[in-house]
DNA sequence: GGTCCTGCGTTACC
DNA sequence: ACCGGTAACGCAGGACC
């Protein structure tokens, strides 16, 4: 029988001795499918260079007696193949091993006599993936499938009996079909308890929410909103949680920071409680994997942590300063979470239910929501990467390059490069790191008419430009080959080389590039979030390949590579940087990739013509950009030292759009206060050049603080947690009020931003240390208006009004004076 | 008791 | 430990006078 299927989860398990995919999806009948196949597992023995063919059918025939017993099971060598294969650079041959476990790879690998062996690769490859690269069944695509349909069959041990799937059909002929629209079922959940240790206290209440489907359910107070239901028991309570999950039977569960919260938590509780969390569609509980973050699995339903999703693929399109769920739900959906304190109210003891219920329900409702926004950027990513959405949705940039990799390695005829282990991990990680990007430091003051010029992708086309890789690097130079600008490698001055025969490598970053660049334009031309999703995929993919090779967990690491990506990154910044100013304009600000300069007497037109020129001298792929051009720029001095600041700056168009980089105002750490007041005077600057304006915007503000009209919100300081209370040396105010915060039973975290404001000392004596001075924002206590003014407001636009020559310390009465004011 | 320097810590830029 | 180097700057604490 056949039937039109797309893969969604992916899982394997073993059936006399051999391993078998099986693999959780919809029909386009909208049932829920499983296929079972089978699939070669195997690995590859590369010969040694110059192994005669007599030798090599020696140790073949050698290969293939080869076997090891385990308690449960048998394993061998079913056959073998010799191929001519690539492998970094070098063309070899290799003896594809078949084998019949694939838990058994390496054991076997292990007993192979090495004598004309030269190295064995792809033992690391994981089942799914190999699964997915010899049958072609790629996650979220879709197929004909063509098998045998399994109804109580007692073959694979009645496997069909035991999954709540409505179709199980072992497979006999895939056929890759055209995608149609598929829209997951969603159900999203979140739970509450008063204590945040994992399984400390019970839980309270746990929301689930999907397609017209709402429900609270808590073994707390009963209520007469139609969505709570009332449990005796937490047991109960539990008990229908997973009732309800396996009756919705959804494609994707979804929580937000589910994989560190919510379900461990439920875990626990249900391990108290002695009863089973068996989600899973075969009846199994969830699998924790180890590691230093948990992911949480459920077998046939994909747990998707949006939080761990967000972080690593979607937070660079955010303008949001928290991943916080309110934070992100209010930028995405423009819906915020309920107004309940939770905690507060827990800590009180004074618990309002009916408003807790639905402060829980709306926490799911957002999750569910936000995955659904996500869902095209989930998809593409995971049809893009052709590892499971349980994977891509927890990958960090790393793994995702490098699964895009292993997935189109077949088309390079390449061999994969081994993954590497502890030694080498902490050899690579010990290394001196290579030097950075180059940024000119800048000439403080005010300029008009500037334009900006910077690279499209600078690294991504260096790479792919000059064939920087592992595998294209060479040992020695060589005629024609690229060499790389003088730089320090190991505390040495030296150069290195690449071949000029196009690596697998760069090869494929040349495709994501130019994909990259197709679907931009797909998008532009037909602009859906499926068009702007695919074209992110590219783009990230793109940006993050440079990353990945200096990455030391990776397949493809080099740092020689690296390293001369970044000589060249130095090397084509000053170069442009020279040419503006050799041509009579005035490079004010560069940084990596990007030029600023003034145009001086030069028209727009003439710049462009420059641009142009220089496009004509950059070799390969590289490419120059006019990012734009600005009426007006302000670079100020550091702090410290009359050096003109990097990093910093502010720049405003002629549409009036003012860009701010580095300055407090974009900084989360200063008060909304000093954020808004700079924010102001720079608008003000910036607009009509006019800073009379902006001193007299900042003496009001001064005026409204000293007589204590400015609300104690505006003047709250966050700071985030970066590790546990315990391990900092520094006693910093911010860990000050964590600690506060412990000894009051309130919920200390890390990544959890803490709120604080400066009160005036309590002391008699002066000069108590800020820490001294901070309180919780509830604290009761007056505010320090000398700390705000000096600490905050000052500090924030102390070096843009210097521009101007003007000081404004003098502004504040008892300051010393520096200089002499005049306005 | 002030000034200078340094290390720690957070956040931003690219 | 899951891209990483460059950079600014506040706070605290010790050296020094």
């Amino acid at each position: 029988m056949k039937i039109k299927f797309i893969p969604i989860d992916y899982d394997y398990f073993d059936y006399n001795g051999r391993t078998y995919a099986k693999i959780i999806g919809k029909t386009n009948k909208n049932k829920k499918a499983c296929i079972i196949d089978d699939c070669d597992t195997y690995f590859w023995a590369i010969l040694k260079p110059k192994t005669s063919d007599k030798q090599i059918k020696k140790i073949q025939e050698k290969i293939e007696q080869v076997s090891i017993k385990s308690t449960n099971r048998e394993s061998k060598v079913i056959k073998t193949e010799l191929h001519n294969k690539n492998f970094l650079g070098e063309q070899v041959k290799a003896i594809k091993v078949f084998v019949t476990n694939h838990k058994d790879i390496h054991e076997i690998s292990h007993k192979i006599p090495m004598k004309y062996i030269d190295k064995r690769r792809e033992k690391d490859i994981p089942f799914i993936t190999r699964y997915v690269i010899e049958k072609n069944l790629k996650p979220l695509h879709w197929y004909e499938i063509d098998g045998e349909f399994l109804n109580n069959s007692p073959e694979f041990n009645g496997i069909d009996a035991s999954l709540n799937v409505d179709i199980c059909i072992k497979a006999e002929e895939i056929k890759q079909i055209k995608d149609q629209e598929f829209f997951p079922k969603i159900l999203a959940y979140d739970i509450e308890t008063a204590e945040v240790e994992i399984g400390r206290s019970e839980i309270l209440m746990v929301s689930l929410v999907g397609e017209n489907f709402k429900k609270v359910l808590t073994c707390k107070e009963p209520s007469k909103q139609p969505y709570v239901e009332h449990f005796k028991s937490e047991a109960d309570m539990l008990l229908a949680f997973v009732k309800y999950v396996k009756q919705y039977d959804p494609d994707i569960l979804t929580g937000y920071f589910s994989d560190g919260f919510d379900l461990p938590y439920l875990r626990a509780r249900a391990k108290k409680n002695k009863i089973k969390l068996n989600l899973g569609i075969d009846n199994s509980q969830p699998v924790f994997s180890r590691g230093r973050m948990l992911s949480a699995k459920i077998k046939g339903i994909v747990h998707v942590d949006l939080y761990r999703f967000i972080r690593t693929v979607y937070a660079q399109y955010l303008k949001s300063e928290t991943l916080s769920l309110d934070e992100v739900a209010g930028e995405l959906l423009g819906e915020k979470k309920t107004d309940f304190n939770a905690t507060e109210a827990v800590r009180a003891n004074k618990i309002d239910w009916q408003e807790f219920y639905k402060y829980n329900l709306q926490d799911s409702v957002l999750t569910y929501k936000l995955t659904e926004k996500l869902w095209p950027d989930l998809l593409e990513v995971t049809k893009i990467v052709q590892e499971p959405l349980f994977n891509t949705s927890r990958a960090g940039l790393s793994s995702l390059v490098e699964n895009y990799i292993l997935h189109n390695l077949n088309r390079f005829n390449e061999i994969a490069e081994k993954k590497p282990i502890h030694e080498e991990i902490s050899e690579r990680r010990s290394r001196e790191s290579v030097e950075g990007a180059y940024v000119l430091e800048p000439t403080p003051g005010l300029y008009d008419n500037l334009a900006v010029f910077d690279f499209t992708s600078m690294h991504t086309s260096i790479i792919v430009t000059f064939n920087l890789s592992k595998a294209t690097l060479l040992s020695k130079k060589q005629k024609n080959c690229f060499e790389s600008p003088e730089l320090e490698f190991e505390n040495k001055k030296t150069r290195f080389y690449f071949s000029k025969k196009p690596g697998f490598f760069p090869t494929l970053l040349k495709e994501i590039f130019e994909k990259r660049k197709q679907f931009k334009q797909e998008f532009k031309k037909d602009p859906n979030p499926i068009t702007k999703a695919r074209s992110n995929v590219f783009k990230l993919l793109s940006a993050s390949v440079h990353g990945y090779q200096g990455f030391f967990g990776a397949r493809y690491y080099s740092l020689e590579a690296s390293a001369t990506v970044l000589a060249f990154v130095r090397k084509f910044n000053k170069e442009i940087i020279d040419k503006t100013n050799k041509q009579g304009y005035k490079a004010i600000y560069a940084d990596t990739d990007s030029v600023v300069f003034a145009l001086n007497k030069h028209t727009e037109k003439q710049a462009l013509e420059l641009l142009k020129k220089i496009n004509n001298q950059l070799p390969g792929i590289m490419e120059l950009d006019l990012e734009g051009f600005f009426k007006r720029g302000l670079w100020v001095t550091k702090r410290t030292g009359d050096f003109g600041a990097k990093k910093k700056y502010a720049m405003i168009n002629k549409n009036n759009e003012i860009k701010i980089r580095g300055f407090e105002t974009v900084r989360r750490d200063w008060c909304y206060l000093a954020r808004e007041t700079q924010n102001k005077i720079l608008q003000l600057i910036l607009k009509d050049g006019n800073e009379k304006k902006a001193l007299e915007y900042l003496k009001q503000a001064i005026k409204k603080l000293k007589n204590r009209e400015i609300p104690l919100k505006q003047l709250i300081i966050k700071t985030q947690l970066k590790k546990p209370i315990d391990d900092y040396k520094a006693e910093t105010p911010h860990i000050t009020i964590a600690r506060k915060m412990r000894s009051l039973g309130l919920p200390i975290n890390i990544g959890m931003i803490i709120r604080y404001y400066i009160a005036e000392s309590t002391k008699t004596k002066k000069k108590a240390l800020v820490r001294e001075r901070a309180k919780l924002p509830n604290e009761p206590g007056q505010y320090d208006i000398e700390y705000y003014l000096k600490n905050q407001i000052l500090p924030s636009v102390e070096n843009i009004m210097e521009v101007f020559n003007l000081d404004v310390n003098e502004l504040v009465e008892g300051k010393q004076q520096k200089k002499l004011f005049d306005f």
